[in-house]
DNA sequence: CCTCCCGTTTAAAGCGCTTTAAGAGATGTT
DNA sequence: AACATCTCTTAAAGCGCTTTAAACGGGAGG
C-alpha cells in the first residue's frame, strides 16, 4: 500500500484517504468496501458496519473523477447556462433539483463571451455527461440536430420540431392567447403586443397574439421589441409618442414588461389604471411584491422535471424516438391588469 | 486493441474514439499521441502532424475525466453559485472568464434549497477541484476556516478576516463613503441609508455610512432593509409614511435600490428631482438605460481576476500565507442623483 | 466422507489518459 | 571501431475507483 501522507518542504500534507485506506482499516478488500459504500447488496452486515465505521473514521469521500471513469454510467446531465438571464438561471436551478431527485448530477457550465454554447456543450461532453439539456437555446435547428447525434439532447423552452432530440416547452401561442382572453374579458379592445424581436421565442408569441385578437375581433397591433428590459423601455417610449395609448400591452417576456412598466411609471402613466401590462415567464422578477406583474407562467419546475424525465427515458433505454412535450401555460393574474378606464364599445 | 463500435440490438453504436484509436491511426504510441495533443515539446514535426491529422479525422476529443484522473493537477476551480442572485451569477461568470484566461476550468454547482453551500462544496471537492471560490458567502467564519483546511479557499465580496483562506473584496465602507460624499457635494443634508439587514455585507456599508455623515456633519439615519427588492420597497413605503422625505437615499445594494425606485415612482415621487437614490454593486440591473442607477461598483471583473489570482498563487506554491485584497470601489454616477430641490442650509 | 450449492469475499482486469524511465537510432568524438 | 551524446519514441506503471469472475467456507444432502 502506498503512503497516505507525504512530506514536502518539511510540511506534512495529509492526503485524501482512498478506498484502499478504508478497506485496509476495515480489514476487507477494496471490492467489498466499494460495494458497501455504494450500498450494493451482497456484503454481510458485519462487513457493512466495519467499512462504514472505517470510512467515517477516516473521513472518506469517494473521488468522483475516479468513480466516473470506472463506472459505465456517469449519471451526469450537462447544462450550459447563460447566467445573465434570470429565467434561464432559474430553469437551470430547477433542472438541478429535478435531476437530484432522480439520482443524477448536473454539470453546469456558463455560457460567456469567450465560450459560446457549442463550445460549452463540447466541454460538457468531454466531462462524460450522458445527455445535454439546452435551456431556451438560440442555436439554429441544424446545429441542434448535429448535436443530437453526439448525445441525447433535450431542448427546453423553445419551439422547434423535435428531430433526433426531444423538446419540452410550453404552448406559447396558447399562453399569449390566455393573456388576450383575460384582457378582452376585462373590457380591453385596443391591445399592443411588444414582441420578442429576433429571439427564438418571439414568433409563437406573436402569432398567438394575432390569432387571439382576430378571434376576439379586437384591435391588436404588434410593436417591435426584444427580450431585455431596454427593448420594453424603448417600446414604451414609442407608445408614449403616439397620440393615444392602447389600453393594454402584452410584452414578449417579463424583462421586457419590466422595461415597459418603468417607463410608464416615470411618464406618470399609471398601471393598471391607465394601461394594463402583461409579461411572460413568471420569473422571480414578476413575483416581486412591488412589481406584482400579471404574466404567463412558463412552469419552470415542471418543464425542468419533464426535461429531466425525457433525458432519463432515453438514457435508460425506455425510448429512442424523439418526443415533444408541450405543457399548457397558465395565466397568473396579479396587479398589473384591470379593466380599461373608459371601456370602449365592443 | 478493443473494438471501436459495438452492435446492440442490431444498432451500430459508434463509440467515442480513444487516444488509442488516434495513436493507431497515426501509427505511433499512445504516449506520443498524448504528448502531441497536449502540445508538449518532444515529438518530431512528422509525428505531430500525423497525430494531429488522425485526431482531426476521427473527431477525437480527450476524455476529461480520464485526463483529470491521470494528471497530477486538475486545474479545476470550484464555484458554488446561488443562481437566483444576479450579482453572484455575474461574479461567477467573470470568475469563469478569468480562470479560462489562466488555463483553468471552473466547475460550477448551483446552491439550491436541496443542497446548501457546504454540501455543494463537498461535491466540488469530490470532483477534484483544486481550490474553491466562495462568492459573497453567508457562512459563519468558523465554517470558512474549517473548509480552508480541506482546500485552498478564496472568499470573494465579503468582509471577513482572512484565516487560512484568502479574501478579495471591495472596501465597502469607503464605497458608501464616496456615495455620501457625492450626495453632500450635490447639496444633500438629510440622507437615509436603507441597510442590508442581516446580510453579511450590511455591517460595513452601515458603518461606512454613519462615519461619512458624521464626518460631513449632516443628518444621516439608518433604516432597516435587506438585500432584495422587497426590502427596498418596504423601506420606501415606510419613508413615504413619514411627514417628510429625506432628500437622498442610499440602499445597501442595487436590488434594494430598485425596490425603492419602484415604490417612489408609483407614489409620484420623482427621482432624482424629489429624491436621489444610490445603489451598490453596479450589476447589470443598474446599468439598464431606463434604470440608470447611480451606484457603487463592486468591480466584479477585477474581483474575479484577483480571486482567481489568489487561488493560483496558492496552487502554484507561490504563497502559503493568507492574503486580503481590498479593492478601492468607485462611484458610478448615473441618472438617479441630482442636487436636492431646495438646497438646505449647511 | 464427499459433493454440490449458496452466500460472501476478493484478486485482478479494466475505465482512458498521463508520465516516467528505459530503449532505439542517429550523430558526434576520440 | 568503440563509446558518449542527443533526439525521439514507447512500454509500462499508474490515477482511484468499479466490476467481473473466480475462490472460499460452511452447510445440506447423499
Amino acid at each position: 500500500m502506498r503512503p497516505t501522507s507525504t512530506a514536502v518542504k518539511g510540511v506534512e500534507v495529509q492526503r485524501r484517504p482512498r478506498l484502499e485506506d478504508v478497506a485496509a482499516a476495515a480489514g476487507v478488500s477494496t471490492a467489498s468496501a466499494s460495494l458497501v459504500l455504494r450500498d450494493v447488496p451482497g456484503p454481510s452486515a458485519r462487513t457493512r458496519e466495519r467499512v462504514l465505521a472505517a470510512a467515517e473514521r477516516l473521513g472518506y469521500r469517494a473521488d468522483r473523477t475516479a468513480s466516473l471513469l470506472a463506472r459505465r454510467r456517469t449519471r451526469l446531465l450537462g447544462v450550459p447556462v447563460l447566467l445573465r438571464d434570470a429565467f434561464r438561471a432559474e430553469l437551470a436551478e430547477e433542472v438541478q433539483v429535478a435531476a437530484h431527485r432522480h439520482g443524477y448530477t448536473v454539470a453546469l457550465s456558463a455560457i460567456t463571451p469567450v465560450s459560446d454554447e457549442p463550445r460549452v456543450v463540447e466541454a460538457l461532453l468531454d466531462m462524460r455527461c450522458e445527455a445535454v439539456l439546452l435551456l431556451a437555446p438560440e442555436l439554429p435547428p441544424a446545429d441542434l440536430v448535429a448535436l443530437a447525434t453526439r448525445a441525447p439532447v433535450v431542448v427546453v423552452a423553445r419551439h422547434v420540431a423535435p428531430d433526433g432530440f426531444d423538446v419540452v416547452r410550453v404552448a406559447d401561442e396558447a399562453g399569449v392567447g390566455e393573456a388576450v382572453d383575460h384582457l378582452v374579458d376585462l373590457g380591453h379592445r385596443r391591445i399592443v403586443h411588444v414582441d420578442g424581436g429576433e429571439a427564438a421565442m418571439a414568433a409563437d408569441r406573436r402569432t398567438g397574439f394575432l390569432e387571439a385578437v382576430r378571434r376576439h375581433g379586437v384591435d391588436g397591433r404588434v410593436l417591435r421589441g426584444g427580450s431585455v428590459e431596454a427593448a420594453g423601455a424603448a417600446a414604451a417610449r414609442a407608445l408614449l409618442d403616439e397620440p393615444e395609448l392602447p389600453t393594454a400591452v402584452i410584452a414578449a417576456n417579463d424583462r421586457s414588461a419590466i422595461g415597459l412598466l418603468d417607463v410608464f411609471l416615470r411618464a406618470g402613466v399609471r398601471v393598471p389604471q391607465d394601461v394594463s401590462v402583461i409579461g411572460y415567464d413568471d420569473g422571480e422578477l414578476a413575483r416581486l411584491s412591488h412589481i406584482d406583474l400579471t404574466t404567463v407562467s412558463q412552469e419552470a419546475a415542471e418543464q425542468a422535471e419533464r426535461a429531466v424525465g425525457a433525458a432519463l427515458e432515453r438514457l435508460e433505454g425506455a425510448r429512442t424516438d424523439p418526443v415533444e412535450v408541450v405543457l399548457k401555460p397558465h395565466l397568473v393574474i396579479r396587479g398589473t391588469t384591470a379593466p380599461p378606464r373608459s371601456p370602449e364599445a365592443g
